[in-house]
Parts: structure tokens; sequence; C-alpha cells
DNA sequence: AACGTTTTTGCACCCGCGTGCAAGAAAATT
DNA sequence: AATTTTCTTGCACGCGGGTGCAAAAACGTT
């Protein structure tokens, strides 16, 4: 019981329970070759002495972390809130734990990744809008970071594995829905453009409403989801237009871009929502819900995502055969 | 170069570079004794074989891993963002990664703490609003977590080190700007009262109100920082209330909650703010300066705590001397 | 050129634990 | 009771790399 330098080994277990210490290793395997009784020995002494294997030792000696990187590139949008609480929560529930990697800085971002790798992630999950596809190669070049899963989003990079609401679905649901509403001049806002983790909300539905209506919608996007260039699209966009070219229905590519272009219709216009124009948008973050916003909008299922994501990490799942889920619509006023 | 297992260790760059194993290990320590020469030898190989040190095996054998856990409870507010956002960088920065913990589960708090410490974090920092003290005595009981550090929060744990903005100071600030507005009849909506990680203000506020007035304000708390929580908490408080019986001024512990009355206050009873009543806030979360809020409220120096925090982990400051950051009061349209 | 110094390098051993294998113990069989 | 068969257990060795120490090499000095 070297109690005075702050560990306790299994060496000091082992002493306790007066057997070797391979047995002490093996109490903690879940089906190693051991008796109950020794079993027992190991743990009351472990318990006595405050033990706990160290993952350090562990991991390194059986090349499994259970660990995974969470990639995040945008702290501005509430809707990775809820990703991260709904991510950690059940890959804490299957025994991972998660480095959360801050890839905000695009130079740091491969910096961070490499570290993360280092560490030997058994999987990096990228739950981030744009991704670097130079970092991607570095990550994946290393060949330490086994896994690469795009979360929420989807990639068309065959080394990476994405677990993904169905944006054509959810898309087609929210297009129906504007068109049943009576919408005719809709503009679409995209956030940004990117390969590696992509969406296919605005391609959707200008090719829904293209084929409804005959028409094709005329789009835009920001360079960030952030609810200020949202504000300041629609600010510039409406200023110099005739009343007559203002579009009645605004469909943002999420709710953070929504939210900033109510914003701007009320506060820079003094037009209602959804009287004048009607806005949708996309993850049902919590504010939407306000009786501010009111926001009509679309919640993927993200428990479920997150389940299917660790069973993926687990390898029960075949990777080929991963389909895309589904979410709900939900109709509120704003549309 | 044993490549098809994927990794290559420090006896593949020795071997490449022709010296042993070890110069190969002091070429990438600071301050080690290495020629040169050999050094450049060995970078050199390490670049051609894509050669980078196991921090799994140097944590190992340095009892250092760079690592902190990140103890968060609320994912509900989006002020949690921000400090993720900005600890994550300036931690990354520093050459530290984070480990996410998710301690919004009561349960499953002190096993994800136990977890952390299983591997050897550096320090465990809290953001969270309160915390288990049990599960605090398990962390520092097991010896495994070095430091426990409570960020933006004052903590009056003597195991424990707070990072965090003078709450006396700010509100005093805050109080006076209300008073000075003309306001004389506050309501204070805290939200949990815990004492590992405890806030001043509304001590403070009460303290002060009363100095400079005579009288007592009301005070009342929700059981999480929710805005629904607060929204649910005005309306029951207005609704049974004759309007001559309403606060002129609802002075909140933090913005979420500011939001969720101002929601109340304009939707379930049509008043105006600040006209009718005015609301505070705490933190300045972006959402804050939208039009709909405008939300007075006060700007914590995050990026100078992060900092301070990192000084800390490093041993560079003395614990004892460590002084309350000061913010800066936000004065906006809400009150 | 011989000697004392300082820098550089190699090596044994350690960090804490897991795995395969063979020896030992217990249970089952005849 | 003797012999198989099945469990358990101990041990050598490995995971990848850091540290103290002593030998070797490089450098200076007289």
């Amino acid at each position: 019981m070297r109690d005075e330098d702050g560990s306790i080994t299994a060496d000091d277990v082992a002493a306790l329970a007066g057997v070797s210490r391979w047995t002490v290793s093996r109490a903690y395997r879940k089906d190693a070759s051991i008796s109950a009784k020794s079993r027992e020995k190991v743990i009351k002494a472990a318990e006595t002495l405050g033990y706990v294997p160290d993952l350090l030792a562990t991991s390194l000696a059986t090349d499994r972390t259970n660990l995974v990187a969470l990639l995040v590139d945008d702290f501005a949008n509430p809707h990775k809130l809820i990703m991260m609480e709904r991510l950690t929560r059940i890959l804490r529930k299957t025994g991972y734990d998660t480095l959360l990697v801050n890839t905000n800085d695009e130079e740091d971002a491969s910096a961070a990744l490499l570290n993360a790798s280092q560490r030997r992630v058994d999987a990096a999950i990228l739950i981030g809008v744009s991704f670097n596809d130079q970092s991607l190669e570095t990550a994946l070049g290393a060949k330490r970071v086994k896994k690469l899963l795009v979360f929420a989003r989807m990639s068309k990079n065959d080394n990476t594995i994405s677990i993904y609401c169905d944006d054509r679905a959810a898309m087609t649901a929210l297009t129906r829905h504007i068109l049943s509403s009576g919408y005719r001049n809709p503009l679409f806002i995209a956030g940004p453009q990117t390969q590696s983790a992509h969406l296919q909300r605005k391609e959707t539905f200008l090719s829904q409403w293209e084929q409804s209506t005959g028409t094709r919608p005329e789009f835009t996007s920001v360079a960030r989801y952030d609810p200020k260039l949202a504000y300041d699209l629609v600010k510039t966009r409406f200023r110099d237009a005739p009343s007559s070219a203002l579009p009645d229905v605004l469909v943002c590519e999420n709710d953070a871009l929504a939210m900033g272009a109510i914003d701007a219709i009320r506060f820079e216009f003094g037009l209602r929502v959804p009287q004048d124009i009607a806005v949708t948008g996309f993850d049902d973050v919590p504010q939407a819900s306000s009786p501010h916003y009111e926001l009509t909008t679309y919640r993927q299922p993200l428990t479920d995502m997150a389940n299917a994501l660790v069973d993926v990490l687990e390898g029960k799942t075949d990777t080929n055969q991963l389909n895309p889920f589904l979410g709900n619509l939900v109709i509120r006023k704003s549309a």
C-alpha cells in the first residue's frame, strides 16, 4: 500500500488479496478465466485500497482507448450544444470518453487532430460544418485514427462514415408544407458550402420546388451559421428591393440562420412573421420554440442517431447498410 | 518500417536515423542533452516515416497527461458553449487536450469523473452549476485528480481553486445602474442554490439594495438555468397579482433566465420591456444582443480567465493570491 | 601529445497492465 | 483410487517511451 505517492497499482491489490498481479488484472476483465472466489477477494481488496485500473496502461496494452475525439468547429450554434450533450451521454453509457477538439481555427485544426490521434482515439467524430479536407487526410494518413465518422452530415469522402438525417425526405416534407401553405416566392438561405460534410437541403428544396411549380427559386448563402450574418443578409437583400420583389417565405438551412432572418424582418423592416414573410428553419433548437420565433422547423432524431453511431463504433453495424434517419417536421407559427 | 500494423515507433525512426531509440526520444524533449546534428537526423527520419510520439506511452512514463477533464452539467445554457470554446482553444494552445465530461445525470456524474481520473487527467475543470459534493470527494479521494478547478464560479471547498469573476463588483455595478434608472420594486430571480460552486449575485444584490433603499427586495429561484422555468415562474408570479403589486424590474442571475422572463412578460401578459417591466441578465450570451432582447447584462472576461486558468495549471500562479476578475456592465435597452 | 572537461550517447530499468502459454489445482470420470 | 478433463493461476514478454547513470565521444587546455 504505497499510498504516499498517491497511486495504488494492481500489485498492491494483489499483495493484499494474496494472489498474483495477473489475477487482479483478470478480475476486471469481463470474460476472463478466474474463479468467483478469487475475483471476490480481489474486488474486496481493491475496495479497501481504493484501487481502480489505470486506463492509460490499459490502453497501451490493449491498443484500445475507449476514447473518441469530437471535432467541433462551430460554437455559435446552440444546436451543437444539444448534439454534444446527446453524444457524450450515450458514448459514456457505452464506455467511451470524449475528447473535445476545437477546430475553429483552421490552422490549429490539423494540429489538434494530430494531437488527438497521438492519443490513439478509437474514432474521430466530426460534428463540424466545414472540414478541411487536408487535415482529414492528415488524420487518416497517420493511420492512427481508426474511424472517422461524420455526425448529422453527409460526407462523400470514402474513408468516412456518415450518420445523418435524410435531408431529402426532410426537405421534401418541408417544401410540401410550404407549398400547401400557399407561399410562392421563396428565398433559400444556405450556410457555407462544403464538400467534406455536406447537406442536401438546398439541392432538394430547389429541385422539389422546381418540379412542383416549374420555377427555380432564388437562393443565397452566408459564410457561417451565424444569426448575425443572416440578419445582415436579409437587411441588404431587402433594403434595395421594391416590396413587390420581396420573397414571401425564407427557407433557411438551419434555425440559427432562421432566427437571424426573423430578427431582421421584424426589426429592420417592421414586417410581420408569418403574415408578411414566413420563415422556416432546421434543427429545432430550444430557442426555436420561444414565443418570439415559433419557428417551423425539422427535428432530427439525435438520440437514435447517437445510438447508431455507438453501434458503428462497436462494430455492430455493417457500415454499408447504414440508412439515413428520418426526423419530424415541427410546424409552428412562423410558416 | 513496420507499416503494416499502422504504427511507427521510435525504434523504427532510430533504425532509419542510425541512432538509438533513446536518442530519438531525446530529440523530442525540449531541453534534452542531444547534439543538434543527431536531432536533425532524427527529425528527418521521423518525417519520412511519419512518426509521432505516442502520447499514451509518454503519459504513462512521465506521469503527466496534458489532459484535463471539463465537467459540464448544464447544456441548456448557450453560455456554456462560449466557455467551452474559449477554454478548449486556450488549453490547446498551451498543449492541453480536453476531455468533455457530461455530468448532467447525477448518477453518472461520479462514474464519469472516476473514469476521467482513471485517465489521469492533470486537472478537472468544473464549469457546471451544481456539483455533487460527494463526487467531488470521490475525485479528490482517489488522489488521481491532481487539481480541481472551478471556472466562473466561486467555490468554498478548500481542495478547489476558483477562477471567477468578481460577482460582488459586478452586481454592485448592476445594482447601481438599476437604482439610477429609477426602478424601485425589483424581483431577483436566482438559479439553483449550491454550495460547491456558488455565485454571490443574489446576496450582493440584496444587501446592496437594502443598503441603498432600506428595503429588502423580493427574491425567488428556479431549479435549473432554463429559460422555460423562468418563463413559468414569471407567469405564475404575475398571474394572480394585482398590477400594483408587480415588480418594475426583474434582476436575473443570468441571461438564460432573463430571456425566459422577457418572453413571459411579453407573451403572457402583453407588457413591454423595459417600459412596463425592465429586465437584467448576466453573461452576455450572443442572443442577449438580439433585437428581441437587447438585454442589459454583465460580461465576464472569459479569455483572461481562461488564460489565468492555464497559468494555474502550469503552476505559474500562486494559488493563494488569485484575484477575482472584473468584467463589464453591458447596458442595452432592457433596463 | 597527454590529460582534464564537457557534451553526447547507450543501456538497464521503470511506468501499469494485458495476453499466450504452460504448470498447477480442482472437478469429473471410470 | 487412479486417471482424465476442465478450470485457474503464475509467469515471461510486450505495449511505447522516459530517466538516471555510466561509458564514449568531442572539446579544451597546458
